[in-house]
DNA sequence: AGCACGCCGACT
DNA sequence: GTCGGCGTGCTC
């Protein structure tokens, strides 16, 4: 009997039988197969996760049979499985689930078919044909695979990885505004980013591909197979500046080659290690990878590196292919298309010489050869944790390979995880560190300014703050600005009667976009074009409040010299392929002297003639609801410093604040992660927070429209949560609405969960699921220490 | 996801 | 009377 877990809905596993046509030697642990389901017979694609002769099989269900392979060798290894089914047990999901959110789609489709060689022109058949097949046909196609007379061909989506969409130019859309479609069309990719043409029709019906062929043709959108090799986000540009390798040669510096005796010495264990490499922003953490890297594969092992998101990702890779240009590079990431992450996650499957993989944190489930060391660098980055769909910690998954393959796991920052820090201080992870800055420059000058009196009239920079940016340029120096607004204005007031504009499946505010003239919601993408009607009087007038990047940028150019060149780095900036990194290349080569961005420009990026970066609002992280956000608000406030002076000039950086009191800011002046850490550490071991207890959130949202009956189980569940709770030294707060009590058309409610242990919280989560019937409107999820309470 | 089953309203 | 809307439930 063989226990599969399906890769769509269900996602259970179940068992099945070893049929007539096909004798068990040809069904292996970690094998793709295709299997019938349900009494349409439809068939579906699962994982092979188990041979027992004893599966487990409901009363009154009668065993199917496997209909076929999807390959002749299992695609995933033991180890491989083992991991899933660590994963899901620790977020109480199927191991489909997790299979399902993290295998490329090719390998999700059942949509192949046979390619039968019996002599003659060889003969396809569909699977669906297969199973429909006498006895006597599928037992001599049977025999026909075991001779290696079949193969699989898949055909399906050759056709869509010809036709991918992407947009060439930025709004305002150059269309007539009578184009209604096209204005469609165009907005879509906007949203969506790179997308085949298949599912662009999909989306928004086959009516719009007259449209597209019109935009196709004048060269507003591109449609065509996506180039191999190219990454999505940034572009393959020989001579960019953005290469942090430039250091010299491949000597280490004293500090350098210490914290790389320290990683070989624990390579040398040759049991499971972590370790911390503490160094600070410009120390050269990169160049200690890369030496690490290659004594890793000296060793006839592999490399796995990460960063927390693509662009970090492909300067990673850009380095690596410098210092390793003979060795084979696998790149990785979520941007790329179907076609490309599957070719890699085959290739990688089969492979067993020693390799390098670089990619972001998606990567962390491609098949590899054993693995010597994993490197996270920027370790404390809130995008290693995946938290949409399948929930996974990439740190964790990171911990648990390198425990299976005995290797070393790098972790690399400048402001660590507080976690982290925590684990040295436990012995659990050897730390390095690194204090100085490779190159020339220096630690910046931080300021605070004291924005409390500012007058809304006035805009959101303070009058001494503009004219340190104007002086600064007019020095023919460079000024980086953060701001985590996207947009032109984040909330629109109805001059008539006073209403905010609001998403309707959301209840927030609604972010007015003015390059192309909508309201956007910033958290499930729904606009509507402005001007808009008010939903409550029906007035046209609306007041623009608050600054987000967009208007921040127009503000700019009117109190600048003339003549100054502004950039703007943020989602909206950044939705074409390659844009983002020709954002940063444009700025390094300094063809304008001031880069208006969000926290994504915040990341590694190196401009040696920025003197002055500017924090707009820097208390915008502080009153979150989140017990991280001073940690959160100095990791990115350092990360920010560190992006002025680190060419020959000294740097200077300048914090606007409402709150200068708050205790977050003495260290971040001095970059003192030390002092900053001492002071978190005390107040989360006071008010009992990690890591000092065990915190994960349960989540319940039901449809707006589903009468009291929501209600009614969320103060049923907080009762069956409490009365568990006493019993089992579980903490339960709530239920309180979530951050975001209207998300999507749904309401939302959590709970807080703080215990001594794992266990007891999931117990605890797996009686409050077995009380909600399968298949009820209300949906429960587990988020095992949430790295964003929203 | 897909498909069957079942319970109500509008129709030849 | 039946045709067909889609809410609910199940899939080894």
């Amino acid at each position: 009997m063989l226990s599969i877990s399906l890769l769509s809905p269900p996602y259970t596993t179940l068992s099945y039988a070893v049929p007539f046509w096909l004798p068990e030697a040809e069904w292996k642990c970690g094998q793709r197969v295709v299997v019938p389901l349900g009494k349409g017979g439809m068939l579906r694609v699962g994982i092979v996760v188990g041979m027992e002769e004893d599966g487990l099989l409901k009363e009154g269900v009668e065993l199917k049979e496997c209909l076929w392979p999807l390959e002749r060798k299992p695609i995933l290894g033991t180890e491989y499985l083992t991991m899933i089914k660590q994963l899901a047990l620790r977020h109480m999901v199927t191991e489909g689930e997790v299979l399902s959110g993290i295998l490329p789609a090719g390998l999700r489709t059942s949509k192949v078919r046979l390619r039968v060689f019996n002599g003659g022109k060889p003969r396809t058949i569909a699977l669906r044909d297969i199973y429909k097949m006498s006895e006597v046909e599928k037992k001599q196609i049977g025999a026909l695979w075991q001779q290696g007379a079949v193969d699989i061909f898949d055909s399906s989506f050759d056709a869509e990885e010809q036709e991918q969409c992407s947009l060439l130019v930025d709004p305002p859309w150059a269309v007539r505004p009578s184009a209604k479609r096209q204005i469609e069309v165009l907005d879509y990719l906007h949203a969506q980013g790179v997308v085949s043409r298949t599912r662009l029709l999909q989306n928004l019906g086959k009516g719009v591909s007259a449209a597209l062929d019109t935009l196709a043709e004048r060269g507003l959108v591109r449609i065509g197979p996506h180039d191999e090799g190219e990454c999505a986000v940034c572009i393959e540009d020989e001579d960019s500046v953005c290469t942090p390798f430039s250091e010299n040669g491949f000597t280490l510096l004293p500090e350098q080659q210490n914290a790389y005796d320290q990683f070989i010495s624990l390579l040398d264990t040759e049991k499971a290690e972590t370790g911390l490499l503490y160094g600070i922003t410009g120390s050269g953490k990169t160049v200690v990878y890369l030496e690490l890297a290659a004594e890793v594969l000296n060793r006839g092992r592999s490399v796995m590196l990460l960063a927390p998101e693509v662009a970090l990702a492909c300067k990673l890779e850009k380095a690596i292919r410098e210092r390793f240009p003979e060795q084979d590079v696998f790149f990785y990431n979520g941007y790329q298309s179907p076609a490309e992450r599957e070719k890699t996650f085959r290739t990688l499957a089969e492979r067993k010489e020693p390799c390098i993989i670089v990619g972001t944190r998606s990567a962390l489930f491609l098949p590899s050869p054993p693995l010597g060391v994993i490197v996270l660098d920027e370790e404390h980055d809130t995008s290693f944790k995946q938290d949409e769909g399948l929930v996974y910690q990439a740190k964790e998954v990171a911990f648990f390979r390198i425990g299976q393959s005995k290797g070393l796991l790098v972790l690399g920052s400048a402001t660590p995880d507080v976690k982290t820090f925590y684990a040295v201080g436990q012995k659990a992870v050897s730390m390095s560190v690194m204090k100085e800055r490779a190159g020339e420059g220096r630690l910046p000058d931080v300021t605070l300014l004291n924005i409390k009196n500012l007058k809304r009239a006035d805009g959101i920079l303070a009058a001494e703050c503009k004219s340190l940016i104007k002086a600064t340029v007019e020095r023919g120096e460079q000024v980086v600005i953060l701001l985590n607004r996207r947009g032109y204005s984040p909330l629109m007031y109805c001059l008539d009667c006073g209403q905010v504009a609001r998403c309707p499946h959301c209840e927030i505010g609604l972010t007015y976009h003015k390059d192309r003239e909508r309201l956007v919601c910033h958290y499930c993408g729904h606009s509507v074009a402005y001007p808009v009607v008010c939903s409550k009087c029906k007035g046209l007038h609306y007041l623009p409040m608050g600054e987000g990047t967009e208007k921040l940028e127009e503000h700019l150019s009117e109190i600048l010299p003339s003549g100054t060149k502004i950039l703007r780095l943020d989602r909206d900036s950044t939705r074409r392929p390659g844009k983002m990194q020709r954002i940063l290349d444009a700025f390094a080569n300094e063809e304008a002297q001031v880069l208006v961005g969000t926290q994504m420009l915040s990341k590694g990026h190196h401009f040696p003639n920025v003197t002055l970066a500017v924090v707009a609002d820097g208390d915008l992280g502080l009153n979150l609801p989140d017990y991280r956000a001073a940690e959160r608000t100095f990791q990115l406030l350092v990360q920010a410093s560190g992006r002025a002076g680190r060419g020959e000039k000294r740097g200077r950086v300048l914090i606007q604040t409402r709150d200068p009191e708050h205790y977050c800011w003495q260290f971040v002046g001095s970059a003192d992660y030390d002092g900053f850490y001492a002071e978190e550490i005390e107040r989360r071991r006071k008010r009992k927070y990690p890591p000092f207890i065990k915190l994960a959130l349960i989540r319940a949202s039901f449809p707006m429209d589903w009468g009291g009956k929501g209600m009614e189980w969320i103060e049923s569940l907080s009762e069956l949560g409490r009365a568990f709770g006493r019993e089992h030294d579980v903490k339960v707060l709530g239920h309180t609405p979530s951050p975001l009590p209207l998300l999507r058309g749904r309401k939302r409610f959590q709970w807080t969960l703080k215990s001594d242990s794992w266990v007891s919280i999931r117990t605890l989560y797996y009686a409050m699921r077995k009380a909600v019937p399968r298949g009820s409107k209300l949906r429960l999820s587990l988020d095992i220490d949430p790295v964003n309470m929203l």
